[in-house]
DNA sequence: ATTACATATGAACAGATGAGCATATGTTTG
DNA sequence: CAAACATATGCTCATCTGTTCATATGTAAT
């Protein structure tokens, strides 16, 4: 947390590049943010409910004994979707239908895909 | 890991969309390489890092400076950004420039800034 | 109202993760 | 070769994260 000065006896990138660099950078806050966002890509069991969501709504226990795991393992992960707003719910009765809340979620993924297929 | 039996009394999606959605997800393999690959991008070091380097190579140095963190925390970072094959680097004297691999990491990261700005 | 079912939630614990520190490696200059 | 500089790396520790277990909440049927 303290200031730092002159990491480099000599600078390497011109320092005009350098001050644009800084100018450029979002705010703070965003930059969080979007760490926040990916994190919540950056879990296997996350990214699998995702997929499944990709081809239709599901309920809970559906996703359950579609990943082979526990309905509060689930349960909790869907939480987190919800709260970064990946995924949407609606109920019928005792039944609660998760569904993908918007389509940056599948071109998100969809980059990813593409960058470690090469 | 014990197989998973019945979560639900009945279904509520109907059996061949649950087929259906479970043959249709990638293998265990790529599922976990895609949230590995996210997990990269969900810490606002690695962010930020990777904005500085959307304008022009940086040094180590210059990243440090430039985020007001110390040389062995950006020297680490930048090790896990290379090993997810996001950044590349070539050496010059004493002096190691990093820049951006290829071009799914701005576009991957301006989708997830599309998503949190709605 | 009581029971059964679907989902959510709190606590706890094991494993992962990021930064700091000290030090090692690699490169240039004298 | 020695000294200085730029970067990398091993270790440690505090913190975060995902799952399990037990239990609570909400809904429908009898």
């Amino acid at each position: 947390m303290s200031e730092r000065v002159e990491l480099c006896q000599e600078h390497h990138a011109h320092p005009e590049v350098l001050a644009h660099v800084k100018l450029d950078l979002p705010n703070e806050e965003s930059l969080y943010d979007l760490a926040e966002l990916f994190k919540v890509f950056g879990d296997s069991t996350r990214i699998r409910i995702l997929y499944a969501l990709f081809e239709s709504e599901l309920c809970v226990c559906d996703i359950a004994e579609l990943l082979n795991m526990s309905q509060s393992a689930i349960s909790h992960q869907l939480r987190v979707l919800k709260q970064a707003r990946l995924v949407r719910n609606r109920r019928e009765g005792k039944t609660i239908f998760y569904f993908l809340a918007d389509d940056h979620v599948r071109t998100i993924i969809g980059q990813g895909m593409d960058h470690i297929s090469e």
